[in-house]
DNA sequence: CGAATATTCCAACGAATATTAGAATATTGC
DNA sequence: GCAATATTCTAATATTCGTTGGAATATTCG
């Protein structure tokens, strides 16, 4: 083997890795998994896709070795095989950010442009968050919050927010989070406090963006 | 246009970058580039591709906005677009070293393991460089070398090393680098100065994943 | 064991991609 | 303006990939 031959291999097989990103569908369901295990028709309901479709989006991203899969009764449950995986996620979602002008504009465009937070400001809420100056609400579904949240927030998914909205204290700072820049729920759950006179904001973190940038997250 | 459509295209521009580092001489490109500015011939030879088929590939990269053209008299010559572009080229490495089993044992079997390093041994290397207690040699081209290098090294190309193999001193320890796990460079260097009764050692580094780790280069 | 559920396998189609060859474009230097 | 050089564009082909439908597999529950 000549090193023709052998640089080919070595970058053949990263471009596994490569390939196994490049499909907007699997991107979907590599973030959906950051959150948490998830079993296929969860995936599949969640991305929007049949399940036989979901199937095989996961079988290229096991063969790629970037999620793995495990049987619990009746269900297959996937997960990420690794925390890299999410923060290469969260890498290639930042390049794609910085880079394409068609994200920036669609982001700005369609819903209220998100916090982007930076090393201090992180710092900052979690001092406040520690204090009980804000109140920082993760508003997943609560399987996702139990998997791993930020630390000193509280679980309130955004279908029993309505119900629960009395839980918060109405006299501070609330800031909502979800799954990330590109998950709505977050947005969501800010109109709806703001409707009901709550001070609320969002930010753009989810719990891989936080751990990306080598904050801890707490698991209950 | 509805939440999934939105979805949808966000995550489809996401993806044009995951289709971009989908194909492994892209990915041979973007380490090239990582290096310093390159025209498309030099790339072309470099990677061992005919110059149409180099030129096809860089429009992709450049559809992705991951690397920029610019004339330069006759020549064109193309770089990355960002830091962020090497800091994803390394992730992406980094990911496929982790988990595919394949591209550990390529490059154990293949060419001795290079060393992986850690923040600590980075910072000990630093120190020592500092102090002259070793002599850190980049053994790439002067360009690369002139375009950003590790801290306190000298430039020593691989193909000078024969004729100026005595500007190094007998008595120290030499530490090679090139341009990554994946470069032989650095390797070769190794044998040569060995052959020659030096204490050389290279390491896994290059100036991407110098980088990559929070740490300065330097440019001359 | 047999029905129900969850998931994967297989086959097939159209769409997108990599690669190659040949023509076309842009710049430099005479 | 013309020849030389560097690069891109166009067209063509083989291959791969995404998606869908139907059949097959594995597990649980009665």
């Amino acid at each position: 083997m000549n090193k023709r031959q052998i640089k080919d291999l070595l970058y053949e097989e990263v471009a596994r890795i490569g390939k196994a990103v490049s499909s907007p569908k699997r991107l979907e369901l590599l973030e959906l998994l950051a959150q948490s295990e998830k079993t296929v028709d969860a995936l599949a309901a969640e991305a929007g896709i049949d399940i036989k479709l979901a199937s095989a989006h996961l079988k290229v991203l096991k063969a790629a070795r970037l999620v793995v899969a495990q049987r619990d009764g009746r269900f297959i449950a996937y997960r990420l095989s690794g925390e890299d995986v999410s923060a290469l996620w969260v890498k290639l979602r930042t390049v794609a950010e910085e880079h394409l002008v068609e994200l920036k504009v669609a982001m700005d465009g369609i819903f209220s442009a998100p916090e982007k937070l930076d090393a201090e400001t992180r710092r900052s809420l979690m001092s406040k968050a520690r204090r009980g100056d804000v109140v920082v609400i993760d508003v997943r579904p609560t399987a996702e919050y139990a998997s791993g949240h930020l630390p000193f927030a509280r679980s309130m998914p955004l279908d029993e927010i309505r119900q629960r909205i009395k839980e918060l204290p109405a006299d501070k700072d609330i800031v909502a989070y979800c799954r990330g820049p590109f998950c709505m729920m977050s947005a969501e759950a800010v109109t709806l406090l703001q409707e009901h006179g709550y001070r609320a904001q969002k930010i753009a973190d989810g719990t891989a963006e936080w751990q990306a940038a080598g904050l801890p997250l707490t698991t209950s």
